[in-house]
DNA sequence: ATGAAAGCGCTAACAG
DNA sequence: CTGTTAGCGCTTTCAT
């Protein structure tokens, strides 16, 4: 393997030099700029990850705390990995996996300077890893919004701010009795920050609107879709669904088909969910889009930011907004 | 940050004391070895990983080049991401993401010594990637079986004879015009390994005992399932389907429900896919189970042994086993 | 059973 | 615009 010295030697330049070549840090001219170029395509010179993280404190990678558990759905945590590791490249980084149930390992890559930052995902409230990382000496992002985040910078979509607008254009189109299908029984019970944010801000806009409202927990790998859906339209006779529930949508898409619902006709349905998951088949679901890209780069801008020095937006909610499909009325006004 | 002059300095011996009691390279007597742990106790000291790797030309990672094509069923791929993670834990090492898509920055680092080996997902025939990391500083094990890998070790799982396996038995249980639904249309035009493999068994098998063979490529994305079901049965009333598409086994069961087909007294069915991934509603897929876990140990089992310059066994194709459950008749014998 | 010291391959002052 | 040099924090011979 070469190394710089020998890169500077074959160029007949300083070692220096060529460190700073390679790094831009200061003006080379033209000329050894390009033997040094030469030397490095000559030897196919790749500098160490090792040596250049010792000497410059900076590892170029990033941590990735992913949760491993079966009720949050891999094909969203696929979506976010691949947003993470786009905006870790554009960032020159690397991005390396942690089990999120690993405690231990998470914090022994940041103590060890394995990555510059840690970015955690599926936070939930009073969430155990929060007081540790909180005293972490390199920056954390947490992907989620646990109310007490000890100072940790927050990134997340703003799934409270969802339901209410999910609600209030529901509202809008003569929606009344509303039920919401929310996330796995297992995630709500860890109290997931996405599942309880998107709770609450469902039950606030409809006491706020003075509608009826019925949230159900819905468990994809046990309950029979076909039955859940037959006995929540079959009580109340609701005429709107919010449905906050990847995993479980094309099932209910399904099972709503069968029971010969008419959407919006008898029912209008919006989820709160990745775009990629809302069309199901010929239909394409009125939706509360999660901007998976958007909170990725968000997440790593901000780990960024931190890792160098700079000090940017910290806590950062994303905005939702509404993007009106197949399944509710067009508003009359 | 402690480093390890502090610990030697606190614990009152030399620095490299403290190096060979953290890597238990020669034995240290009790009483030292105790001041040495309390020191890092209360200093609390963690190695730093940068400085390790350069000195001890080890990274302790191991790189995993994951393919992000949506073609390629993401449940499927975050079992196999979380079985390398358990199985790198347990060497010690951390995982390095790599988009599987970008050659580049997969050679770059095991070039630049990021990784101490590189487990590649997901590989084709023919594929591009294998003539530069045949060439590469650091071991490089395919998880996959292209013919010629030009070297590089090969762990997978017999998916010739997985499928071989499944056309026998389901001869041996009276079936005599088979259908086999292969992978979606995008994987199988790249030649996945995988869906070549299992393709050519089930024809050669068919072949080889003078049955009935159809093939048919189901794109989960697209085809509406039913219609290809529907189609799949009214041609030539095939009496056995081997299903290789983790994707659409939902979506097929459905439709061969909504068919009202008896299972297994219409229809025998075999599934080659990982178990969580055969049981559907309450019925249970006689399958020719896909050892995830297994994979994943072997493939890090392999690179460990290469890393640590053992020879072990290079090429490791798992041997299939039929797991008898509803959808087949039993044996008479 | 323990120390002393020479690197590992880079970065970033400091010096011109 | 370029060179010299002192580390970064470990691992690992040599010595004793």
């Amino acid at each position: 393997m070469a190394t710089m010295s020998d890169i500077a030697r074959e160029a007949g330049v300083s070692l220096s030099t060529v460190s700073y070549a390679l790094s831009g840090k200061r003006t080379i001219s033209e000329s050894t700029r390009e033997r040094i170029n030469a030397a490095i395509t000559r030897l196919s010179y790749h500098p160490h990850a090792g040596a250049r993280a010792l000497a410059s404190q900076r590892a170029g990678a990033i941590g990735l705390a992913v949760p491993l558990a079966e009720d949050v759905d891999a094909h969203v945590v696929m979506m976010f990995v691949r947003s993470l590791m786009r905006a870790a490249h554009d960032a020159s980084s690397e991005i390396l996996l942690i089990a999120g149930e690993d405690h231990e390992a998470t914090e022994r890559v940041l103590a060890e300077g394995r990555v510059d930052a840690l970015v955690v995902m599926d936070v939930v409230e009073d969430d155990p890893r929060i007081p540790v990382l909180a005293e972490a000496t390199r920056p954390v992002v947490l992907l989620g919004y646990p109310s007490d985040a000890r100072g940790i910078p927050r990134v997340d979509f703003d799934f409270e701010e969802a339901s209410i607008l999910a609600v209030t254009e529901l509202h809008r189109r003569g929606a009344r009795r509303l039920v919401m299908i929310g996330s796995p029984a297992a995630t709500q019970s860890r109290h997931a920050t996405y599942a309880d944010r998107a709770t609450r801000g469902f039950r606030t806009a409809c006491s706020r609107l003075g509608l009826s409202a019925r949230h159900v927990v819905h468990d994809h790998e046990v309950d029979p879709t076909r039955e859940l859906i037959h006995s929540v339209l079959a009580q109340d006779r609701p005429d709107a669904l919010i449905i906050h529930n990847e995993s479980a949508l094309p099932a209910i898409h399904r099972a709503l088909t069968a029971e010969g619902v008419e959407m919006p006709g008898d029912l209008q349905v919006v989820a709160i969910a990745p775009r990629e998951t809302t069309l199901l088949g010929a239909v394409e679901y009125t939706a509360v889009q999660i901007p998976v890209e958007e909170i990725g780069q968000t997440a790593v801008a901000v780990a960024t930011d931190l890792i160098e020095g700079r000090d940017g937006p910290r806590d950062q909610l994303i905005a939702p907004a509404l993007i009106a499909r197949d399944t509710t009325h067009p508003v009359h006004g």
